[in-house]
DNA sequence: CTGAAAGCGCTAACAG
DNA sequence: CTGTTAGCGCTTTCAG
């Protein structure tokens, strides 16, 4: 491709000129702006001002342009504002590819989409996205989106690595034995995890205190009186599905009161599943029959209290609810249910910290964050709050 | 940096052990791994296979190992497969940076995040970015997303496209008069909405029928026996807003109904909105009092329904009640919730499908389209279906 | 302080 | 069929 000046030159009209020209202005003479597009056309070029054509009009040479740009060298005041000037009446912007291709790094972070075909995923991980984006912009860098396949997870991370696509990886939606995980560490490659994996894997990491959010939900209830407490969980063996079930020992132990085990019942995180787990409790003798029910999830909970409803139960006032995720439905079921917030945004920024320290090959001390969550309390479990 | 070969040369190895030292391989002998090491280092090497090395082991030119990759000439089958033999052996991959600056194409398309800082964003769209990275990659694009601040949405988008950083943009969550629009428009920039602006503006975009939606649910109801409908629309002056009311005139003329002025009413985008408007339309004179009530938006049908449910009305026995967009909560609410589904997935892949088209400038001849949702009938209007 | 020149890894004329 | 070579737009030694 010719520069701008062959063609201002072929044109026999200064640079500036040719560029108003091509550029569509209106203060070029008819005439004129006809001989440059022959020119142009003639050269085969099509308008795209590069560092040359900046050089060109501030008379100096491209490194000097490359120079102030990034300040990488002392230039004169004057040159300098030369070369300014040039950039501004050109409107000239550096290509980043190739900055990109000069120093191998494209500043760009990959993600790979936790899979929403439909149905109800995490809302509170769409939102970390939108932070994971924010945060990761301050650090001048972007993020590109993938959607990998279930079966061969690494497939896409691996291609995305290998062709240089990105420069590292935030990974969610982490599982126990992640082969995601277990590629990049043993590739070598960049990343940050939001959510932990298998606890001896040593890999820099953000994750919610879950244990921490249950005892704090728990010590809420004990100190609204409850003594009979259930706790609706997940099948034993996830990670923060068991960290959640220790959090209620916690608090419980901390309390000195003793669990009785009827009331500790584990099912799948579906709404129907907590409902027929509701059922049970209820079916419960008197003297057993928990006060109060803590959900590792808010869809749980919404399931609960849909199925207490159902059967006239006035939640809140006979039976208290909790659930996990602060998700936004959790304002409009009825009561309003009370829960804890995931930090999103602290979540995402932190984990982006965490990617930028091993980009910058700049160990981060502490590689491995847990954040509390924040107890939100609505009228199910406190039906003071019914109407604030 | 040096390549490969002059590395191998330096410690007086083939190529391939040379390869093999590096990469860590233990099927090379100490020393020779230690030497390769050595030499490496003088030179300044760290490993990074090129399409030299390619070359090199395959004893082509890279020019033809270019040929073999992209089939962009014949190559005779005994260098072809030499060459492949090669790129296997050495496992190499092409650094696409490469090819983005020689090409002026990043293959990279534009998607700025809706802001979703708190609270409830819609849900569809969350689902939507997942199809619409799907789609992208279908074509052998990746998304790139990005955070554009309220003020001045158009930055982002210019940065993004004057840097070369991306080639063309996908937008969501479009206004009227959206400046987002006007600037690409204007800028000829590349891109597709999901979303319509202004009726003028002539550019590529995929949109729900709703004016076709609020039909059909709205006939749905009539078809059920009802004859007094109410509608809780958006305030006058949106696109979408207005052609959802219009759907409901619609359906009531095409079946010979009047609708009494009492029965529209229109209110924002909110819970608490909708359940205040329920509140009037339970009060009219029981001859004029709703039998059913269309909402536009799921947000404003779980608004009323939790409003009805604690005036004791039976909702889906006394009063029907419809929502849009088929946010995961319909199922989750009591009774679970009659709407309209949009096609995510087929709203993903059209709008990309207009971009590729704007991008290899084959003006696609149906640049607006229009899909029809899909009427999903729950409890809420049809209690035969409380229990399915 | 400024410029010439050598690449970064790849593609694609153009010759042979 | 294959190789030579000239870039894509930028950064960065290295001399002057």
């Amino acid at each position: 491709m010719a520069t701008l000046k062959q063609v201002a030159a072929l044109a026999n009209v200064p640079l500036l000129t040719a560029y108003h020209a091509l550029s569509g202005s209106e203060s070029v003479p008819q005439a004129q702006r006809e001989s440059v597009r022959k020119a142009a056309e003639q050269l085969g070029y099509t308008l795209n001002i590069t560092i040359k054509d900046v050089a060109a009009l501030a008379n100096v040479s491209i490194a000097t342009v490359s120079y102030v740009l990034n300040d990488s060298a002392p230039v004169s005041a004057a040159t300098r504002s030369r070369v300014l000037e040039a950039v501004a009446v050109l409107n000239y912007r550096p290509n980043i590819n190739g900055r990109i291709l000069q120093a191998n790094k494209t500043r760009l972070v990959g993600y790979g989409w936790h899979n929403i075909k439909r149905g109800h995923a995490a809302p509170f991980l769409d939102r970390f996205t939108y932070w994971m984006a924010q945060a990761v912009e301050s650090y001048g860098y972007h993020v590109l989106t993938f959607a990998h396949s279930e079966e061969s997870p690494t497939e896409a991370y691996q291609e995305l690595i290998q062709t240089n696509r990105v420069d590292g990886f935030i990974l969610a939606h982490t599982n126990h034995n992640d082969p995601r995980i277990r590629y990049l560490i043993d590739a070598r490659v960049p990343f940050a995890a939001f959510g932990r994996a298998n606890d001896s894997w040593d890999f820099p990491y953000v994750d919610v205190d879950g244990r921490r959010g249950i005892a704090l939900v728990t010590e809420h209830l004990i100190s609204l009186g409850h003594k009979q407490i259930a706790l609706i969980g997940w099948p034993e063996g996830s990670l923060s599905g068991d960290a959640r079930v220790q959090g209620y020992f916690d608090a419980l132990a901390a309390a000195a009161i003793t669990p009785h085990p009827d009331w500790l019942r584990r099912t799948e995180n579906s709404a129907t599943a907590a409902a027929a787990v509701a059922a049970e409790l209820l079916d419960l003798p008197a003297s057993l029959r928990p006060t109060a029910i803590v959900c590792v999830s808010d869809l749980m909970a919404i399931g609960v209290i849909n199925y207490l409803n159902r059967c006239g139960v006035q939640v809140g006032y006979d039976i208290a609810v909790s659930g996990f995720d602060d998700d936004p439905m959790c304002e409009l079921t009825h009561p309003p249910l009370t829960t804890l917030r995931q930090p999103v945004e602290d979540l995402a920024t932190q984990a982006v910290a965490l990617l930028m320290a091993e980009l910058e090959r700049m160990p981060s001390p502490q590689r491995q964050i847990l954040v509390a969550p924040q107890l939100i309390v609505r009228a199910s479990t406190d039906p003071q709050r019914q109407f604030p």
